[in-house]
DNA sequence: TTGCGTGTAAAGATCCTGTTACTGGAATCG
DNA sequence: CGATTCCAGTAACAGGATCTTTACACGCAA
């Protein structure tokens, strides 16, 4: 253990993190504060302190990336309140940082949803180095930002313009319109209003929430009069929506390359179904 | 944080997690392995240890969901190791579990690519609760959760599209009718009303309901419809239902590998510990 | 045979979705 | 800076699809 100094510096430098984490401290302990707080300075990191816990909504208004918590300060009703975040804030990362603890009292935190328990003391490049972790897998998968142009039916899809087109002419999207049918258009199967509230909005859908619906209503009517021949966002009663270019005389379009798995014609239901494919798990390969 | 004990036994227990999960511990400590192994068994989650390292390609074909590793087993040359694996695995959880260490190494191990990092001696429940954890937060982004299209008889059940095919025509199933159909092919058992009902409704069956019978009657009459040569659904009298594809003949219908994930096979529950660096084991590397 | 569990059927209650209108706030423009 | 436009989100309604309940007939087991 004593080369390893160097080499940790060495290696802890390449690609810190991709960009900017938005973070918010849950605390009242001042020297904890002071340290972590000139730490994020030095990277940058977007970050606020709270003497407090405040409501999931405004953690939702505040679009952390992760939230650092002393249960300590929560005071009473702190693994509700641990429990309620976690539940309405799927994709945050929760850090819980505070004192002495029980393997019963971290046992529980973890299991309400928390990524990772940091006992106090603790050295606040650990701290971040834990919270990076937390956040890595997340910004994995989202970050394919740049991905190429799609056709599907007479629409072209444009993730880098935030746009979708049918020939030249924009179709107009809002923001979260677009968001929404790039989501569709990617997953390539039926998804749940709730799986795309929340991966479109970030935080998880209230009971009764209709803004799927509404959104899915105004998609459709702008691609109805961009491409009036096809239809594209189809209904599943009582699961949700999926996307898929059909022609009016009902011919479903042939997808050219996009992914394998993409084509959830009916067309070819039949003929794939994993019969083959000695080595590979059908529920995992693709 | 006193009285903290009570509740978070109570609080622990609610929905462990989704389904069995593989893991491999690398780690040679035979207590440790034993404690490690019983929680494991006891959770009936795949697992097996291994005592040195094995190349990520191995580690691919296990297809894990968590790998837990003590860096003290793998020696010079540890970090290259764990960087390695982490990069060819992207969705698996890394937990590093090893003895006393400096904040430099943990820094380093996370940075790395690891997900969480604990430190021996540690409760079994709590290594637990951190495998659980990170594994959330994977499956959170790796949404392909996906399982495979399977065939049973003649009929093909797509998870993909809430729906389930003859041939390329559509049996029409409503959503609940799916969701029935789907649980009984993956249980490959007789299963009680009250035990369809709390996995498809969500929560305790009402004495006397008969909506399990109602809907089996009318997925019975569309499996007919299309499929009138099988019987599918059969009545275990006084206790329910199971699904098996039957020809009219009477010849049972001799399920190949169809739907791997999907059945809880006894065969891969008996993970022993193995002391030599294995090749592929047909329960883990199908 | 009797008693209980299951198959069958239909009507009513309930839930779900498409649709429209409206409000508050953000962004834009003059 | 104020006015205007645009957008996200909410509420409400109607029509339709689905689910639950109820009733009765049938068949299995003791």
């Amino acid at each position: 253990m004593s080369a390893e100094s160097s080499e940790a510096q060495a290696g802890a430098s390449p690609q810190r993190s991709q960009s900017r984490l938005r973070v918010a401290v849950i605390d009242r302990d001042p020297g904890f504060l002071q340290v972590l707080t000139n730490r994020l300075d030095a990277l940058r990191w977007d970050h606020r302190a709270l003497s407090s816990a405040v409501t999931a909504e405004v953690l939702v208004a505040m679009r952390l990336n992760a939230l650092v918590v002393d249960v300590a300060v929560l005071g009473p009703g702190s693994w509700e309140y641990l429990e309620r975040v976690c539940a309405r804030l799927p994709g945050l990362a929760v850090i819980v940082c505070t004192g002495p603890s029980s393997v019963v009292q971290r046992v529980r935190g973890l299991r309400l949803g928390a990524d990772a328990w940091v006992t106090k003391p603790c050295h606040p490049e650990e701290l971040i180095c834990v919270m990076e972790a937390a956040v890595r897998r997340h910004r994995r998968t989202e970050m394919p930002a740049l991905e190429a142009a799609a056709n599907v039916g007479e629409i072209t899809i444009r993730p880098d313009l935030y746009q979708a087109y049918r020939g030249t002419a924009s179709l107009e999207l809002t923001a979260r319109e677009f968001e929404i049918l790039h989501l569709l258009v990617q997953s390539d199967r039926v998804l749940r209003r709730e799986e795309i509230y929340e991966r479109v909005w970030g935080y998880a859908m209230a009971h009764g929430d209709r803004s799927v619906d509404v959104f899915v209503r105004k998609l459709r009517q702008k691609l109805r009069t961009a491409s009036p021949e096809w239809s594209y966002i189809h209904t599943h009663f009582g699961v949700g929506y999926r996307f898929a270019p059909e022609a009016d005389n009902g011919r479903v379009h042939e997808d050219d390359e996009r992914q394998e798995a993409a084509a959830p014609d009916v067309a070819d239901l039949e003929a794939d179904v994993i019969d083959e494919a000695p080595g590979l798990d059908p529920a995992f390969a693709s």
